[in-house]
DNA sequence: ACAAGTACTTACCCTAAAGTATGCACAAAT
DNA sequence: ATTTGTGCATACTTTAGGGTAAGTACTTGT
């Protein structure tokens, strides 16, 4: 699964700045690229892996089932597992990840707008 | 300055994926790490670079300089030097980056609420 | 008998991103 | 005369993140 290493001095000086400004603290959570998108697609309710694998298909499997898992340890998803074969596996937010969900929101927005004024 | 590169699998699919979902788009401009830590640094106002550079002392000198000329690039930020001696050079937010203050902001709110509810 | 679909896991490798360190130009202060 | 501060640039190394590929277990369809 790749774990995430934690020492080294940018994990240590993280530390300290977590406890001066939210954003730091927020960053640690869904700071990743794929993260915020996996929310997004999450965002219109429960989905199974497949599904969110043919949603997003620039994330590689290694990749989605990573991320996945580390937003159910950080609680902001949940999975369920149905004990049937073939498997049936689906994600949705949990309370705390519904809470993100304004910051999707005004990612959201925000491109929209931006792409009317073409800034790109 | 350790320039960006652009191609590779990933780039490609990102490319892809940018037409489809928002959040990728947004994320294209704002997906590193540092950078919605330094916008919300600005987002009291005009700073010097040292000024940021004590506000955030987890960021090596090396990553803030290039994430400010990305965020420049990208029309997020304004860069004013005056031609005095020592440098004298303030970052401020531009329109467009100003139209992200809605997520930074809705990531600070979250942060708070986060902390309150002991998810941490 | 074989392929296909499901939800992963594991191993190996490679590269982009970040760390570390140093240099620069110039002026004011000590 | 050396140090201090400013806003960077540049080289050199390390590491974490991601790519690719293969395997698993079990069933349904052909």
């Amino acid at each position: 699964m790749t774990a995430i290493k934690e020492s080294s001095t940018i994990q240590e000086n993280k530390q300290y700045a977590l406890e001066k400004c939210p954003v730091t603290y927020v960053m640690e959570k869904i700071g990743g690229y794929w993260k915020p998108i996996i929310l997004y697609h999450l965002s219109g309710g429960s989905q199974r892996y497949s599904e969110l694998k043919r949603a997003i298909p620039a994330v590689s499997e290694k990749m989605l089932i990573q991320h996945l898992k580390q937003l159910e340890a950080d609680n902001l998803i949940i999975r369920e597992a149905k004990p049937v074969v073939p498997p049936f596996v689906t994600y949705r937010l949990s309370p705390a990840g519904n809470g993100l969900m304004p910051v999707i929101q005004a990612m959201a927005e925000w491109a929209f707008i931006d792409k009317e004024n073409g800034f790109f």
